[in-house]
DNA sequence: GCTGCATGATGAA
DNA sequence: TCATCCTGCAGCA
């Protein structure tokens, strides 16, 4: 379920149980035995995220590079870990926990020329927009050279980091822009407006470790649907003007949108 | 128990 | 545009 606020989530977490620590990692899937043999035993200094990726800093290593596609998943355990499971790409412990990594599209150590190139090809990522001043321009900036539906164009991670397809349905819908407008037509203004509001629901997502686009949703467990304006909603009337949420397909993924609302 | 689909991205065609 | 990577789970028998 990795959007943006996910990989945030497990940066600060495993930036919390792992930095200044020496830690021990193991491959038992067997695919990433020489990296981990690599980095077994150093000391962790940092884990950042960029959208989408997740970047572990080592004293005296390389970088651990990990973007976990649709399938990836970390799960930690405190104490009495259960054995990794055989798909298990990477295994790090220390005393007090045990992550283990199935299921990710890319799980590599990179050189700093390699990471720079990585950080070259993604656009501003929302959730740090409070230390990068100008990602709303570079943003605004990358919509308006593009003639691609802005719908395609906020799942491309060159465009913005860490959109994935609910943000997209989600933050245009709040935003009332049509998908399929044309990037390059959006107006600057409509562009900061939908900047503006990924901002506010990537973080709020980091908060709340789910997405919920509602203004107020009940904690404790709630339907994916129950929590959301358009996104997988074709059955149910618009929650704003009680028309049809229509659906179709974009940039290879399903969308949905209200026709309505989201003037064309 | 099986099938198909999913909050992603790439490389071949 | 399509197949592939590769995991988990909803929906159905």
């Amino acid at each position: 379920m990795p959007e943006g606020h996910t990989i945030r989530r497990y940066a600060d977490r495993h930036r919390k149980v792992l930095a200044g620590r020496k830690v021990a990692a193991s491959s038992p899937q067997g695919r990433f035995t020489a990296g981990a043999r690599r980095l077994s035993g150093r000391e962790l200094l940092d884990v950042d995220a960029h959208g989408k990726h997740l970047f572990y800093r080592w004293k005296r290593a390389e970088t651990l590079h990990v973007h976990l596609g649709l399938y990836g998943k970390f799960k930690l355990f405190r104490k009495n870990p259960p054995p990794p499971t055989p798909g298990t790409r990477l295994a790090l412990t220390t005393d007090e926990v045990t992550i283990y990594l199935a299921g990710p599209t890319v799980c590599e150590l990179i050189v700093p020329s390699q990471e720079e190139a990585i950080l070259a090809r993604l656009g501003p990522d929302p959730l740090k927009a409070d230390t990068n001043g100008n990602s709303a321009e570079v943003f605004i900036a990358n919509l308006q050279r593009r003639r691609i539906p802005i719908g395609a164009a906020i799942l491309d991670q060159s465009v913005i980091a860490g959109i994935g397809n609910i943000y997209r349905a989600e933050g245009l819908f709040l935003t009332s822009i049509h998908p399929e407008t044309p990037a390059n037509e959006v107006s600057a203004a409509k562009a900061a407006e939908l900047w503006d509001k990924s901002v506010e629901l990537l973080e709020r997502g980091v908060t709340e470790g789910r997405i919920a686009t509602l203004p107020r949703v009940p904690l404790g467990k709630t339907a994916e649907t129950d929590r959301l304006y358009v996104y997988n909603r074709e059955r149910f009337p618009c929650r704003v003007c009680g028309g049809p949420i229509s659906t179709g397909e974009m940039a290879a993924r399903s969308i949905w949108w209200c026709n309505t609302c989201q003037a064309a």
